[in-house]
DNA sequence: TAGTGTGAACCTATTCACAGCC
DNA sequence: GGCTGTGAATAGGTTCACACTA
């Protein structure tokens, strides 16, 4: 459960430690708005309550008005506790004895992920990636249009894609700021990846999600979440070749004295090339 | 910092919580081996290995031969402290004084992440995604090669996408079988993607990387990892609202004595649609 | 009675800081 | 002097378990 998939990469959060030095500064005014909620919500909670929202979207539609949190947990794929203490985060909507009702919770939830305005998509690097981004039906529904793609290649510009057409990288900047785009995504090789990023964040950008295979470098008020083909097949390696280990060690029944501890013949193979799994991610 | 953009949405690993009971069973022979060691790394480190083996390949391709913990922290995004410890989970392959040899590095981590071995792949749903998966170049080159492709839909059948011919979804257990797939990417919609899984997974799949916006239902021994790009947006929108509020909360010096905590006209937009930012991805 | 909300215990991960070594 | 490797301290997240309430 790393929850850590598509890790971000945030700048090290480090710098000031505590911004809001003593806890009550002054023992007057019970100060707490929901403002201050927002900052206290763990950064784990915050994906989980995505996951919830769907999950509450799918009871929704089929016209399902009240879940406990067992029921929701499950559909959500998590315990309920954790699922309780999460939605405790942000406020009380329940009803003890009886659930959640799907709908406020929707709203509630909504509200908090700020998914009550609308943001801006711009796409940078129409390759395949890009296009499946681009193209996609569902992607520009609601609650995220995708409002510009960029690209270099001259062949490209002004193509339409997805019913919008490819802007020249040269333009970040300005379509950026034009279209308000809150929103870029990066889905260019690694080379051009930070220009791309420089460019966007110049545009007024200041959430990043980005594919390509670079840890880029952002200003501080820049948010950047990282998602890497490369590194979750690398992680689902590692987890088949620990089963193998365990398995084999399972076979071990046979030396509880063991005689030396040489690879058993099991899953070791000699070390190879794949240099360049890492590599895998960049054309996309 | 949430390192769990992308998720493991892994089934609650709570059964047995202490697999190996004693920590020294017999106080004869030191047992640890390796394999022990697997077990050992922290989740979270597993999945900063991977990017240290990008950073490492990167320097290697410069001819670099040596790197300190510093300048490779710098390089993979994370401090140095961290990256160290992270390290000293596979072994210890640095020189005091000196840094770390980075080819010995790239080969015991790979050797860590089980890279050493191909791991064949089979892509399902052959949509906007799966093609971009599939037509991607630096994939199959090494480390990963994509030995499968399927789909249900009766045109794209044989058609080969990156040089593999799709087959039928329904052939996916006897295909896995035959090519020997370990790793099944599925990137249908959501309604197809249970049953693939469950295909997969009758079909030997162990692990599992899960583009569809669902909770996949397995049995324990298999591996799940979830990419969700609506969780990403929605993560990112969390922080543009929270960077608002605080904004918003900056310009009240007005009222260090709060008169009252209404909406202080800031960003309190008025709740909307975007119910399905949700199904975002469903098509992809 | 059924199920929320939450303090407290527990576990995992990160950071600190320094001993040990080249 | 510089840098690794690692215990110890701290922070962050999860789970437990139960008081509370509709």
């Amino acid at each position: 459960m790393t929850a850590d998939g598509a890790d971000v990469q945030d700048g090290d959060g480090q710098a000031e430690a505590d911004s809001r030095t003593e806890p009550k500064q002054s023992p007057e005014i019970e100060v707490p708005a929901a403002r201050e909620r927002a900052r206290a919500i763990p950064e784990a909670a915050v994906a989980r309550l995505a996951v919830y929202l769907r999950a509450l979207s799918g009871l929704a539609d089929q016209n399902v008005s009240t879940v406990s949190s067992d029921e929701l947990a499950v559909a959500a794929g998590v315990n309920s506790a954790k699922l309780r203490k999460d939605l405790s985060y942000i406020g009380s909507y329940g009803t003890r004895g009886v659930g959640y009702e799907v709908s406020v919770l929707i709203g509630q939830i909504e509200r908090t992920l700020g998914l009550t305005r609308k943001h801006s998509v711009a796409v940078v690097g129409i390759g395949n990636l890009g296009h499946a981004l681009a193209n996609y039906g569902g992607f520009p529904s609601r609650g995220f249009p995708v409002s510009a793609l960029f690209d270099l290649d001259p062949d490209l510009i002004g193509v339409p894609v997805g019913g919008i057409p490819v802007s020249h990288i040269d333009d970040i900047v300005k379509v950026c700021t034009e279209r308000e785009v809150t929103i870029g995504v990066i889905a260019t090789p690694a080379q051009g990846a930070q220009e791309v990023c420089d460019r966007l964040v110049a545009g007024g950008v200041t959430c990043i999600l980005n594919f390509a295979p670079v840890v880029l470098q952002v200003p501080e008020n820049v948010e950047v979440r990282k998602v890497d083909l490369a590194v979750e097949m690398q992680i689902l390696s590692f987890h088949v070749a620990r089963r193998q280990q365990e398995a084999a060690a399972e076979a071990d029944q046979s030396a509880v004295d063991g005689a030396d501890i040489g690879p058993p013949g099991s899953g070791g193979q000699v070390p190879g090339d794949v240099e360049s799994a890492d590599r895998m991610v960049e054309r996309l």
